[in-house]
DNA sequence: AAAACTGTTTACTGGTGCGTAAAATTCTTA
DNA sequence: TAAGAATTTTACGCACCAGTAAACAGTTTT
């Protein structure tokens, strides 16, 4: 093992193409690789549902055969696994940085309805709402219910915040939640990118409807926009 | 072929236990059991997904061997088939059935809502949630889409007769559509039977949400600010 | 009671596709 | 250029499961 000093774990910047740099450049391209790897097979997974997918076709869609894929990853279903962990992940996070910038409860929730369609509408947070929960072995179900269960309580949260602020209707945070989800979940499956509206007008439009609902107010006083 | 005038088409009234009615009886029977097989089949779909049910587990719940399911169904994907178009069916009878009572347009979609999650809290409805489109061949998922896009065009034309009547919110009838719906799918992905909420109190609270929406109303009538 | 039909079973086939062994190839380093 | 590490390939094993053949049992008809 050669010990140079730190060099496997941060690379520098490549514009200087030093030599010097080999180890952390193949884990950047190993890592890489295994990157696209599973985005082809979200990509797929999304297309035709996970067990009409083969690692063939995945492979096919990456150029290389099959054996390829296992020196990547460890099994069909990690595959999946990271897949739908990777959505998660990102719906975690972009909640996280919502929390964090602060605002009133309503100003959280918009925001938090405007990561979650961003995400659903892209490969890997499709996978997290197209693949069913009965694919998965015990031991993964029960780690991704515990992150989709992290990310429904956040919305439970912010929900009953914004009641007691006064800024919601009264209700169960439960049952708001899950219309809220169920409305914004549904998405990832019908929408396909090129399709009629962007990701943006969506959110734009299903946000609306969430926070007034459908039915017409008298026009008594015009609260927004 | 013995000739018994009409004798296969209509049952007599089953009480009289007159033995002249073996042929109808056993179609009767006949039906029935094809029927269990369909409802074993949804509920075992339902709980660990179409891929992850072989023909054994569905066999072995009717306690019966797997070649005998091949004498009331064609083949699995049939089964499939079969299972979500009744809970298609049962939608369209609903909606249909809702429309012939009349009413102003919001009270047709009120009842259409009840009606929905209704179904998508059964088995057969739960399917036609839970089971993906790619899970059917090129010809039977046409098929399928063609009467979901009929359910789906009755949502709109009620959003739409709404906007007209002005009692709705002036909306894209298509996206408020996919939102209620959306919502109202989602039923289907965490209810379960015996739960803490029944099918009523689902439909009363989510009904409520997705007319009214979140954001607290300001007092109508009392000037308050 | 023999023939014919209904319903169910045991025993098997065949295809699909995950996963692996081991060889072949490419890249790095000495 | 040779040794060795990293990467990819060809070829194959094997399990699972949908679907079938054919025999068996029960019931109705002749």
């Amino acid at each position: 093992m050669p010990k140079k000093p730190s060099a496997s774990s941060i690379a520098p910047a490549p514009t200087t193409a030093s030599p010097w740099v080999p180890v952390s450049a193949r884990q950047q391209q190993r890592e890489a690789k295994r990157n696209a790897v599973l985005s082809a097979a979200a990509q797929l997974f999304n297309e035709r549902g996970f067990h009409a997918t083969s690692l063939d076709d995945i492979a096919a869609r990456l150029n290389v055969s099959k054996p390829t894929l296992y020196y990547y990853v460890k099994s069909k279903d990690q595959i999946l696994i990271e897949c739908v962990r990777k959505g998660l992940q990102m719906m975690q996070d972009g909640i996280e940085e919502t929390r964090s910038a602060g605002g009133t409860a309503v100003d959280q929730l918009i925001a938090c309805m405007q990561t979650y369609i961003r995400i659903v509408t892209q490969d890997f947070g499709m996978c997290v709402i197209r693949v069913s929960d009965d694919e998965f072995a015990a031991e993964s179900r029960k780690e991704l219910r515990r992150l989709k269960s992290g990310i429904d309580l956040e919305f439970r949260r912010l929900v009953a915040q914004g009641v007691a602020e006064g800024t919601l209707e009264p209700c169960d945070p439960k049952m708001a939640a899950f219309v809220i989800a169920g409305a914004l979940s549904w998405i990832g499956r019908w929408y396909q990118s090129g399709g009629e509206y962007s990701p943006e007008q969506i959110a734009e439009q299903c946000i609306a409807k969430l926070l007034d609902g459908v039915l017409r107010r008298p026009p008594e006083s015009a609260a927004l926009s």
